[in-house]
DNA sequence: AGAATTACCTGAGCGC
DNA sequence: TGCGCTCAGGTAATTC
């Protein structure tokens, strides 16, 4: 389950080994993912060299000059650089081969993730051109959160996980930068004040940030690049202790989505 | 327009 | 052992 520091964790390392290799070779064995791969990503890739990678929310971007390698990890997507050949298993759906000798795998078990191949600039790709402010800039803060959320009537937690409101906040880190910043994901988002705003905001950056830098701390030379788990407060505790009363956490669902919280440290 | 619901996919875990 | 069920969940598409 990458969200936005796996994602960008696996930018970091990415872009350290990958920054000028040249593309020999492109398999693409299941084309069929949650849109279809476009084959001429065999015939197009070859030769360009990797200019450097971004990250738009949790979609990753490979500068290849003539145009742009879309990727985006899904639910269970998980890319692998190996050194020489190795034999694919069931679900490694992509291989891009480099001139010097390194294999990006592209593994996906539930084929919820995104390849895509476009030239042009990435704010006109349609998956990516009304995803809103990144979590970690300066564009996103209390002010222009409470701008948003102005006459809205969803759930704060629904909110914060629209991709159109900020980029890359997923379900395990709304889950717990509400319960940083004491307030019920359930709260109509309308009804929440410029200092709530900015307290969620500011946590929203403070728990992305530091799962970043863990990541990046327990990030050893292996071929695995994706998922660092880390210590959660509340995701996954359902109907255990509350870290901070020692009261029983609540689980609910919201829009289809476990919900975990403290009904006592969250107003 | 905004909110709610559905679709996509497969492995894990569970009850029987 | 194995069948059928539910769940996990990002995001686009669809419906209300």
């Amino acid at each position: 389950m990458p969200e936005l520091p796996e994602v960008e964790v696996t930018r970091c390392r990415l872009e350290r080994e990958l920054l000028g290799a040249r593309v020999k070779q492109v398999v693409l064995r299941v084309a069929k993912l949650r849109l279809p791969v476009p084959e001429e990503l065999a015939t197009v890739l070859p030769g360009l060299v990797v200019r450097g990678i971004e990250r738009r929310g949790k979609y990753l971007l490979f500068d290849c000059g003539a145009g742009w390698l879309l990727i985006h990890l899904g639910m269970t997507g998980f890319l692998r650089l190996l050194h020489g050949s190795s034999p694919p298993g069931k679900h490694d759906h992509l291989d891009v081969i480099f001139s010097d000798g390194q294999l990006l795998r592209f593994y996906d078990p539930r084929k919820f993730g995104i390849v895509d191949w476009f030239s042009g600039s990435p704010q006109q790709h349609p998956l990516l051109a009304d995803i809103g402010p990144e979590p970690l800039t300066g564009e996103f803060d209390g002010n222009y959160l409470f701008e948003a959320s102005r006459g809205r009537k969803v759930a704060v937690k629904q909110f914060i996980m629209n991709s159109a409101v900020v980029a890359g906040v997923g379900n395990i880190y709304a889950n717990e930068a509400l319960f940083r910043a004491g307030i019920r994901p359930d709260r109509t988002v309308g009804s929440m004040t410029v200092k709530e705003c900015s307290r969620l905001a500011a946590v929203i950056r403070k728990v992305l940030e530091t799962s970043i830098s863990e990541g990046n701390a327990c990030m050893v030379a292996e071929e695995t690049v994706a998922y660092y788990p880390q210590e959660f407060k509340v995701y996954g505790r359902g109907g255990k202790a509350c870290v901070g009363c020692a009261g029983p956490l609540d689980e609910i669902r919201l829009g289809g989505r476990s919900t975990v919280f403290c009904s006592t440290c969250q107003k």
